[in-house]
DNA sequence: TAAAAATTTCAAATTTAATTGAATCAATTT
DNA sequence: AAATTGATTCAATTAAATTTGAAATTTTTA
């Protein structure tokens, strides 16, 4: 890793877990790390945040949320798929209309502080 | 929004919320959204969350971490650096080391479970 | 069963993010 | 002060995500 040697505290520590092994076995598997980093991402575009938090106050078909946002219906479709594909809201058809809720996991992430 | 009517519960509830109007008031800022979407989005990354649970064993040098993972520097200075502008982790020189440290709001996301 | 409405799907275009390797910068040692 | 080392920056490339609008699908209504 460095040629000489590396800061006191740094290394101390370091010897103390064990080394680069040792800091490495201490970490969450790589799919661990894949799942962490996708929810993460489903969770990472406005509007989709938008989204989680209209549903986080009742459930709404599709033409509300669309009313709510403001934007064209395909690109409703596409953010909802993802949010559906990561657990966060799924979704029951009602007759004409598709009726988007919260889940529990995505209530999680709706009550958080910035 | 919908020609017809929507589905019934959907409408009394979201009359009760005040219509379109009233469940707009009920969400966070535009500005809020965008920081929120944000955060998420710089651990939107395998990377990024991988060196978030490194930092959260025990703050590190540059080059251990390029150890630990085994990516190319400037690869890792481009995830350091968004993980530092979003606050995830702050950094320090010493000497000719750069020490990076996970920050109490890293932290907080160094703990969930998927 | 044809027409209409709500929603999704698809392919193409656009935008944004990530990777790469060379060059640069800053601190340290000789 | 020149050479060395750790780390960052930069411009170019590649890859991934998002947007768009038209077409298709599903359910209901006439």
């Amino acid at each position: 890793m460095c040629r000489t040697e590396i800061p006191g505290p740094v290394q101390c520590d370091l010897e103390e877990v064990g080394g680069v092994n040792g800091l490495n076995k201490r970490l969450p598997s790589k799919k661990t790390i894949g799942k962490i980093s996708a929810i993460h991402h489903a969770l990472s575009d406005p509007v989709r945040i938008h989204i989680l938090y209209l549903l986080n106050v009742q459930p709404l078909c599709v033409c509300v949320i669309k009313e709510c946002i403001g934007i064209a219906g395909s690109k409703l479709s596409y953010h909802l798929n993802i949010m559906k594909e990561n657990g966060l809201v799924d979704s029951e058809q009602q007759g004409n209309w598709i009726i988007y809720r919260i889940t529990e996991k995505g209530k999680k992430y709706a009550d958080e502080t910035v």
